[in-house]
Parts: C-alpha cells; sequence; structure tokens
DNA sequence: GGTAGAATGTAGCAATGGCTACGGTTCATT
DNA sequence: AATGAACCGTAGCCATTGCTACATTCTACC
C-alpha cells in the first residue's frame, strides 16, 4: 500500500492556496462582526481583532478588495460586497455550528471558542451536516 | 463588547507559527508512517506523500531537523529522533481518534479521512478527551 | 484655521512553503 | 569500470503573512 500519493493529495491539496482562503474567511467574518457591533470596522478595528499589526491588515485588505470580498478607500471605513456578505453569512453560520457542536459534546466555552476556530476552516459540508444532525437529535 | 483583541488573540496566535508547526506534525507523522510501511522513507517519498516537489521537502526536512524532529544525511534515507517519535506517536493517536470520531458521527469514510487532515491540527487536549468520550460511551 | 494625535499607507526585511531548472550522487546492471 | 536512471541538493523565482520604521492623511479641538 504504497499508494498514499493520491489518498491524500486531494486532502492536503496546495496548503499555501487553502490558508489564504482561510484568511479571506477569517477576515469577511470579523469585518461583519465588527460592523454589526461597532458600526463600522476600520483596519485597526481588525488589527486588534486579529493581534497583528495594522500592515498585516493594510495588505490583506487589499488582497480582498482585489477578489472582489470588500470595497474601501485610503483612510476610510471597510465593508463587505454582496459575495463578501454571502461568504461571512457561510462562514458565520459553520463557525456557530461547530461551536456549539463542541459544547454540545461537553466541551467547556473558552476551548470550544479557540478550537472551534481552527476546526471550522476544515469542515467539509457533509461533516457540518453530520454536526447538525447531532445537535437536532433527541438530547436532553 | 469590543473585547475581542484578548479573546481572539490566544485563538489565533500568530498564524505563520501555528502553520510551521502543523507541517512539523504533518511531517514527522508521514515519516513514521512511510518507515512503516516500506522500511525507510526517503525524500521523494515523502515528496509523493504530500504531493509536492522534492524541493520543497527537502527544505522542511532540513527545518525539522534543525528542530531536531528527525535526522538525515545527504542522499540518505530519514529517520525520526525520539522526540520526533514522541510527537509522531502523539499526532498519530490524536488522528485516530479524529478520524473514528467522524465515522461514529456518521461521516462517509472519504470525506472522513479529509476533514481529519484538517481537523486534527486544531483539536485540544480538552476536545480530543471529550472525543474519546464520546467514542467509548454506550454506543452501538 | 492650525495643529496634535490617531489612523493609514508605504518601504523594505524575514520566515514559510510552493515551483522550475540544472547539477551532483548512488547504485544496479551490464 | 562504465553508465543510465532514480534520487537528491542548490539557485533563484513567487506568494503569503508577520514585523519595524517612516510618511501621509483625517479629524477633533483649541
Amino acid at each position: 500500500m504504497t499508494n498514499h500519493t493520491k489518498d491524500r493529495s486531494t486532502a492536503f491539496s496546495k496548503t499555501r492556496d487553502h490558508h489564504a482562503k482561510e484568511t479571506a474567511e477569517d477576515y469577511v467574518e470579523a469585518v461583519a462582526d465588527i460592523i454589526a457591533e461597532t458600526g463600522e470596522c476600520r483596519v485597526l478595528g481588525l488589527a486588534r481583532h486579529f493581534d497583528v499589526s495594522h500592515v498585516t491588515v493594510s495588505r490583506i485588505v487589499k488582497r480582498l478588495q482585489d477578489e472582489k470580498l470588500l470595497v474601501t478607500e485610503p483612510y476610510r471605513p471597510i465593508s463587505l460586497t454582496t459575495s463578501g456578505q454571502r461568504l461571512a453569512k457561510k462562514v458565520k453560520d459553520r463557525h456557530e455550528v461547530v461551536l456549539n457542536f463542541l459544547l454540545a459534546l461537553g466541551v467547556d466555552r473558552r476551548t470550544a471558542e479557540i478550537d472551534s476556530e481552527g476546526i471550522e476552516h476544515h469542515v467539509s459540508t457533509k461533516t457540518l451536516a453530520a454536526m447538525r444532525r447531532y445537535l437536532n437529535d433527541d438530547r436532553p
């Protein structure tokens, strides 16, 4: 069984692109959250949210604007495009399912919050459905 | 509630370092697997395993050797150090728990294999314990 | 209307993980 | 011993995500 090549290639496929996608997901979700909480989203707001420098945020925001997920102008607030909002909603929903699932599993809130942040990006539609099933099943 | 800073900083903490750690985990696990299956682990074996070029593997192997997780010499097989073996075992155990957990949850094998590869790195000790509990509970 | 301070942007560096192209090693088989 | 194929290393490119240091813009307040 030295046939790991094809087996794993889809699982690991091209890590760099995958990470960039995760970043996009985290950012649109954060933008939506910050707007919901404070009325507007600023570079510094994101920097504080992720605990990184404003420079890192600035560059990523530029890329996400190229990808048409959000819009902004120099020294101006950041807002989501329609497709950015759609992605944010999807990510937020998924995040909530994963978080609630971990809580239902008996994980303490603090740990569940941390772990769900990392796990959410790797949960496929099918696994997400299984988590939803678990949450909706006859449980006390 | 604009106190996301401290809340999230631990969850997201320094993505780059985190990814490097994930890579280390994936590599030591792969080295152990390949040795178990074929008797020895080569750069090309890892390259095929991860579906990347031998150059990428070569550089990462060098780094992991600096980190004392594995040892090798030019044009020679790769073996794990004691601490590399320890890490590999930990990672493998965790991987199996996550995989079996997803299967028990009703996820099909193919999906469970893919998702567990991504999820495993973000499962804390506490969440892992919860998954073990679920697996050991009264279940058909 | 000027100015200080906060918020952003820009330049340029490092680490990580992709790649191709090219050159050097090893080893089995002749 | 030679040689060819498989394996491995090095040079050098790109993208992503960190950073510090410095420059610019906005804005609120005097």
